[in-house]
DNA sequence: CACCCCAAGATTGTCAACCATTCTAGGATT
DNA sequence: AATCCTAGAATGGTTGACAATCTTGGGGTG
């Protein structure tokens, strides 16, 4: 196949790590972080086997901080891991995503945002603007990239500001799932559209009213469900 | 010292692996499985530190098998880990347990049952149908442990029959937090009731009928639901 | 007496080298 | 051609050491 993947970890003292709130610089996060973004992106096809020296050597740190980034991958259902075999990178198939995925992510979402309205300080709204912000100015020069990570934090601060240990990390081996299903396969809705439920969202999210919220939250997270495929499925007349 | 836990990872070199079925014998599992165990059987107490060097004399092991399994219970729910502050051991809420926990078993559980109909051969219902003998035995004696030991099997095979990658993985990171929870509050139903369920439950699959599974799947999930009186008591202060 | 600062100890994060265990692929044998 | 067998590759685990970071128990200081 192709040669070298050049993925090259961050050489740099200054990781512009962000993270949620987990160890942000830790050297096994780096390399978490840059594994996930590559197969998220695509750069790993499903099937592929990560090896621990080769990833290793080729980003710069030991087995060990690699061993664990492949355990947390798998964790967040990018790889799977087999006894003496490694890890070999996965996918998600519509059905997966349209059943339990997405509806998972509904449970999530509507608890943590209910519990937010009542938890969220003026800072915390600060940072939630921030990231509409930062979504508009990626939407503005169509990099989306950008707009993916403003909506990621968008989420994982609510998500964190509702104070629910279990939630928030469920949300979190959740959710980078859910996104790489949407880079291998049509995107989402168009990034002004995206920008819009946010903007919405945080307006809603200050009248600190559930009615206001929910129907709007619901309404986002459904909509990203894709669109229906050629393939066989079950019958859908059940809906409701 | 005094107060020792009396851990005591299998000290012999032939675990005596009782095959659960898939990654049995690494070390890394036991200690695993050891420390899963003292945490739901409530050998550990909520806000309780595991230190790694700790861990790894008194199981007989090396650090690194204990961080990858501290990880695992990282995901697992069962323990929260602190850059450069370790694992602590954590507790979870009614709240979250009625809200987001059961929620995602039950759509889990659904969605891997429907889809096991199609797929279950006879082996998988003769293995089903011995978790029920075991459970059945168990019951006899009263032995708590056991019965819940098959519980576990129970599902995990049909869910594993299902085979639905995500699906299992995730309904093993939020099993654990739930028989916790319910070792903690000691809040199942009775055995005997146990039981019933998991035979008809059997009979229903066997029918192959979603109509003739679904009710009763539904039933056996919520009814685990515990809240006994219309008011909540949590024992912890807000905050956390 | 209360308070701040700091050094020492404790614990995690990472590295390196090494061996055991187990899968895999390729070649040799029948 | 099918089977067996042997290296080589890769993971699982060990040991020992060191760096980075948090925690804690004093000593000074105001």
């Amino acid at each position: 196949m192709a040669g070298a993947k050049a993925i090259e970890v961050v050489q740099t003292e200054l990781a512009p790590v962000v993270d949620g709130g987990l160890k942000a610089g830790s050297r096994g996060q780096q390399v978490v972080e840059t594994l996930r973004t590559a197969i998220i992106a695509g750069r790993f096809e499903p099937g592929e086997r990560l090896i621990e020296s080769t990833l290793s050597t080729e980003l710069g740190t030991s087995r060990g901080p690699v061993r664990e980034a492949l355990r947390q991958l798998e964790n967040e259902g990018l790889v799977m891991s087999l006894p003496y075999r490694g890890a070999v990178v996965l996918g998600v198939s519509d059905e997966e995503v349209q059943h339990v995925l997405i509806p998972i992510r509904l449970t999530v979402e509507r608890y943590s945002f209910a519990k937010a309205l009542e938890t969220m300080t003026e800072d915390d709204f600060a940072e939630v603007a921030k990231q509409v912000w930062l979504m508009e100015q990626a939407a503005k020069t169509s990099d989306l990239e950008k707009a993916v990570e403003a909506d990621l934090q968008f989420h994982d601060i609510v998500i964190s500001a509702s104070g629910q240990t279990h939630t928030l990390q469920i949300w979190r081996s959740i959710w980078p799932r859910i996104r790489a299903y949407f880079f291998r396969y049509g995107r989402s809705a168009s990034l002004e559209e995206m920008v819009d439920d946010h903007r919405r969202l945080l307006a809603a999210l200050q009248t600190r009213d559930p009615k206001q919220v929910m129907p709007l939250l619901e309404r986002h997270i459904a909509v990203a469900t894709p669109p229906p495929g050629p393939k066989k499925l079950s019958p859908k007349k059940k809906g409701r």
